[in-house]
DNA sequence: GGACTAGTTATTTTT
DNA sequence: TAACTAGTCC
């Protein structure tokens, strides 16, 4: 157990800690509290003789459980690892819901009801009350009833318990806001009973049927001795309840790990008081606080804690570090967004070119409060042609296509799942809309069937028609889904599923025909069957399914999988090392980099202007500041466009209230890199140190190609008739722009003309010509068949689908199931 | 059922 | 600005 020798004191203590008493860590940023949980693990493993799968170790996303796994089986070998039951509380709770449902009263067969399909069965019970609420003049949206929903699951809170809480006799005649809550109360209970007839669970049913099950039923809790909990900070009520119920017939033998100063999830229902809570359930429990960050300069912990220790009502606790002091961390402030996109772009060329090469691409991460804000970013790398990558955004499993070959699935695996019905048997459209599909569900609700039933049943000829059209246009589905059904009977790969299923649909043409980017996605399909096939290779090594309940075919744990993958956030590792990394604060926990910048640090932005919780964005701030290992600079605009409309903006009152109290925590001068910084930067980040011949050759290079002075107005043209002449159409809201002689002088905005070389904006979404690809440049070149300008698009970056913003996601090649059989 | 138009509303995210 | 939704027309 060498491993134990490099821990520090705290970290020795906590790993060494008596497995019976309950154990809180409270570990700060840096802390190596990922070192620590595993080790534990290790240790309870090999000191005390605890059978690995005893263990039960609850991450809150997939990602950490992956890391936890890969830094684990270097400590006690892979084979060890894979019998710890590891992964996120949801994936835990499908887990033990496929084996024991019955318990709790569903099917093993039930489909995971991810948000977009939860918002479509909302969408459907909402137009019951359309009239109700038109002729009270109340504006409903999905979205919203969904979210007031989750909240009160996250809570525990059943649909009786909602209408409970808001049915106190009213004393006003009529209160639109109790009449809001009054009709989530019913549509709630409705979406549960639409859920159950689906036979499906959503997210946060996962996590109340789980408890139920964990509580009620001893062989779902017996195999368990300890449970170890990561992101304690983050967990909501029902998780909280989920840990205590597979932890009490231990009793008490609980590690969890947490910070509350980075609590940045309350606004989703996270309660920090579960920290507090647990101390009063598990009375005897302690707590050992993790305080020396190995991670950042101290110049950099400085700077963080000025800005989170404002929070005058925090639990005190420091950070302390044994790093040298470091560069001091940069303010600055900017005219615009434009402006200050432009430095951090130049700023991060210089930096790499000063570094000497011992920094690259991938070791700088521009952390924004909320993604709207990467747009001048991204246009002002590219500008510069440093390569960036946007974390999160549009989920690959989110994506129209995958999702459309995924509900031909589900509806093998569960003909109950009604959302998946009315998605598949629209592709390719078939001619069924809206009207019929809703008379062949209230068909079925009255001949307590399922859609898909009474489909065939009329298929078969063996009940009426309900419309007389219907029967002929259903052939083509009913024999796509029993082919499909057969096959998966008879144990066909998922792989292989996919692949029939886009000959039987003929799901390429279908693209074509409806897709203006039908390459990409289509590229998407083929990276599904290669998901499809590693689940496929890791399924063969699962172990068998014990006692009672359904095996779970290889379909089921494929579908499973992609309900749970939050996926794309492990990105192809080399790709990532060669771009700059674009990401929201909230998705960069847990992560560090050499270099960030927080950009937009402003009254508005931080705090966010809708937030009704200060503190959690201060938290926010301070976890994206503690991200940074050597270089931090924070930076903020006077004037900002927002939703169309410049607005003057004030620096943020987190950061003017810190550099009051201690000033000299930032500077506003940018550093020159001199041996002694750069060395310090080298150290911290335990890299070479550059040669000095290095520096001097990429600082020359540089200078030669960056244009200093160039802070004139570099405007970015977003249409010019030039691009008209290029062959690029532009489609507005109410017209679309085709490229012709006379386009080009259309009277969109105006600009000056372009000089040859200028760069016009890159391709956005609403830009169709030949082989334009989204985010690729357009520079104005000269026109040598005519006397005027065209513009080309240049070298571009590859964008992902949906929202236009960034590249992302594609799945994991190396995927692991979120949780190993028991 | 699909193409088109006019009106509206935008901020954080994991499973 | 620009992305999405609801409604209209064919």
């Amino acid at each position: 157990m060498q491993f134990l020798d490099s821990l520090n004191a705290a970290q020795r203590k906590a790993v060494l800690h008596d497995p019976q008493t309950p154990l809180q860590i409270l570990a700060g940023p840096g802390s190596g509290k990922t070192k620590v949980l595993t080790s534990r693990i290790a240790y309870l493993i090999l000191e005390h003789g605890i059978p690995p799968s005893s263990l039960c170790a609850v991450t809150f996303t997939n990602k950490a459980a992956n890391e936890m796994r890969e830094r684990l089986s270097k400590l006690i070998g892979k084979q060890k690892t894979a019998e710890v039951r590891m992964g996120t509380f949801h994936a835990l709770c499908a887990l033990f819901l496929r084996k024991f449902s019955k318990v709790v009263g569903i099917e093993g067969n039930f489909t995971i009801c991810d948000t977009e399909e939860s918002k479509k069965v909302i969408s459907g019970l909402l137009k019951r009350h359309k009239e109700f609420l038109s002729s009270s003049d109340i504006t409903l949206k999905e979205g919203t009833v969904l979210s007031l929903i989750s909240k009160a699951k996250s809570k525990s809170m059943s649909a009786k318990d909602f209408i409970a809480e808001h049915s106190k006799p009213s004393t006003s005649n009529f209160d639109p806001e109790e009449e809001v809550q009054r009709i989530v109360g019913t549509i709630y209970g409705e979406y549960e009973k639409s859920l159950r007839r689906s036979n499906s669970l959503d997210f946060d049913d996962l996590l109340l049927y789980g408890v139920r099950l964990f509580s009620e039923h001893s062989p779902a809790t017996n195999w368990c001795m300890h449970v170890l909990v990561d992101e304690f900070q983050d967990t909501n009520v029902t998780q909280y309840e989920l840990m205590r119920a597979i932890a009490l017939p231990t009793n008490g033998c609980v590690t969890v790990v947490g910070d509350p100063d980075q609590s940045i999830y309350g606004w989703r229902s996270a309660e920090v008081g579960n920290l507090a809570r647990m101390r009063k359930d598990f009375v005897s429990s302690q707590q050992i606080l993790l305080e020396e960050n190995y991670r950042s300069t101290a110049a950099i912990l400085k700077a963080s804690l000025a800005i989170v220790s404002q929070d005058k009502s925090r639990i005190q606790k420091t950070l302390l570090t044994s790093n040298p002091s470091g560069t001091v961390p940069v303010l600055r402030s900017f005219p615009t967004e434009h402006a200050e996109a432009e430095f951090i772009a130049v700023e991060i060329k210089r930096i790499v070119a000063s570094m000497g090469g011992v920094l690259r691409w991938g070791d700088f991460a521009i952390l924004l409060r909320f993604s709207a804000l990467s747009r001048a970013i991204e246009s002002a790398l590219q500008k510069e042609a440093i390569p960036s990558i946007v974390l999160g955004g549009h989920k690959f499993f989110e994506r129209l296509e995958i999702k459309d070959l995924l509900s031909y699935l589900q509806l093998v695996d569960n003909p109950d799942f009604t959302p998946a019905l009315t998605r598949a048997i629209g592709v390719p459209p078939r001619g069924i809309g809206e009207k019929s599909v809703q008379a062949l569900v209230s068909r079925a609700e009255l001949t307590k069937k399922s859609v898909l039933g009474v489909i065939e049943l009329i298929y078969d000829a063996k009940q009426p028609d309900v419309k007389p059209a219907v029967k002929s246009k259903i052939g083509s589905f009913v024999k796509t889904v029993r082919v499909l059904r057969k096959l998966a009977s008879e144990g066909t790969s998922p792989a292989d599923l996919v692949r029939r299923l886009l000959d039987l649909i003929e799901y390429e043409t279908h693209l074509k025909k409806t897709q203006p980017e039908w390459e990409s996605r289509w590229e998407n399909v083929q990276e599904l069957i290669t998901f499809a096939s590693d689940i496929d290779n890791d399924g063969s090594s699962v172990a068998p399914e014990v006692e009672s309940g359904v095996k779970d075919t290889p379909l089921r744990l494929f579908l499973q999988a992609s309900m749970l993958s939050s996926e794309g956030d492990k990105q192809s590792e080399e790709d990532s090392k060669e771009k700059v990394t674009i990401s929201t604060c909230h998705a960069a926990k847990g992560l560090e980099w050499p270099v960030v910048m927080i950009p937009a640090v402003e009254q508005g932005t931080f705090p966010f202007y809708r937030t009704d919780d200060v503190p959690e964005e201060r938290r926010l701030l301070y976890v994206a500041c503690t991200r940074a290992q050597s270089l931090l600079y924070l930076s903020h605009a006077s004037k900002r466009k927002v939703g169309g409309e410049t607005k003057t903006k004030e620096i943020s009152e987190f950061v003017a209230a810190a550099t009051k109290e201690h000033p000299g925590i930032f500077t506003a001068r940018t550093s020159q890199f001199p041996h002694t910084e750069r060395t310090v930067i080298s150290k911290v980040l335990d890299r070479p140190e550059a040669k000095e011949a290095e520096v001097t050759r990429r600082m020359t290079e540089f200078r030669r190609t960056t244009r200093h002075e160039d802070t004139s107005e570099r405007n970015e043209v977003s249409w010019h008739p030039a691009l008209a002449v290029a062959g690029v159409t532009r489609k507005t809201n109410t017209s679309t722009f085709v490229a012709s002689s006379t386009m080009a002088s259309f009277s969109a905005p105006r600009a000056p003309a372009p000089a040859t070389g200028q760069v016009l904006a890159p391709v956005r979404q609403n830009m169709v010509g030949s082989g334009l690809q989204t985010g690729a440049l357009l520079k104005v070149q000269p026109d040598s068949s005519s006397d005027s300008q065209t513009a080309q698009p240049t070298g571009g970056v590859k964008r992902r689908l949906g929202m236009g913003r960034g590249t992302m996601g594609f799945p994991n090649k190396k995927f692991k199931p979120p949780i190993q059989q028991p």
